[in-house]
DNA sequence: ACCTAATTGCAAATCTCTTGCAATTATAAA
DNA sequence: TTTATAATTGCAAGAGATTTGCAATTAGGT
């Protein structure tokens, strides 16, 4: 997997470097989508010593080389990432109360989505579905 | 429909201003959902003196009380709000290019939430379903 | 080893949204 | 209509997320 993200940057004119490596590796170690600033504190722990910023551009290069997906959850007012790479597409539904969030491991919207081009004229790239509500312990 | 907004307001302790008025008569007059610092920029053109602070403010209100929904489209980084009070619950699309914004007067997803009840034993409260890609004069 | 371009860190800026507080205003009871 | 009370508003300031500028560092190819 992270020969393939090696040659899918090199591709593109950059370079995988310890810092990316640590990035990616957080990212793959986690279940669920982080935002920079807790993929920032996880890089902490791990005694990585890398800056926000640098995080943040990480992430940018990442996701335009659609190595990592971009999810924003509802009223969340954050971007979070997650590997992208040898997943298949899904959602996810996050709990109102704790934050806890779930993969959704299904689209429905495949048939929606050139429904909807032929009614709007649009080009359909993405789309986002996310769910939210009340996870079994805080119902 | 300002009488069961009124209504609303007033059912829950709040109460319809002048400003209030102005913000939902933007908001009436706009066909797609708007930022706040968009719905300040249109009260200024309007000669209506509202501070931003007030904006956000009076959307909180409304999004609390279910008189205006709130969205988030990709990769924005900025919320929007519309009225919801007499509108079906709909969906919107975003040209990447122009930033035009559409509504899609559907939703698939009443049964798709019963079954992500069943799986993820979730209660689920809201859902946000955006698509982005192309309008059809930016292809 | 050398050159060039990509990467990184640090400081500072930007943008969106929120909070504190005092002044203003609406509403309802007296 | 006066008064009391709570809601509303503006202004200043703060907080959080993300971006930009720039100089120093580093990786890779030649």
């Amino acid at each position: 997997m992270k020969s393939t993200i090696d040659e899918d940057l090199r591709a593109a004119g950059h370079r995988l470097t310890r810092t990316r490596r640590a990035v990616l590796g957080v990212l793959e170690r986690t279940k669920y989508p982080l935002s920079a600033s807790e993929l920032y504190e996880r890089l902490q722990k791990n005694k990585v010593s890398i800056d926000l910023v640098t995080v943040y551009r990480t992430l940018t290069v990442l996701r335009d080389l659609g190595v990592v997906a971009q999810i924003e959850l509802h009223k969340e007012g954050q971007a979070r990432f997650e590997i992208r790479h040898g997943r298949e597409h899904h959602h996810h539904i996050r709990c109102q109360v704790c934050g806890r969030i779930a993969d959704l491991l299904l689209c429905p919207l495949k048939k929606l989505t050139a429904f909807i081009e032929k009614e709007t004229q649009f080009i359909v790239n993405e789309h986002t579905l996310e769910f939210s509500g009340l996870c079994p312990k805080c119902q």
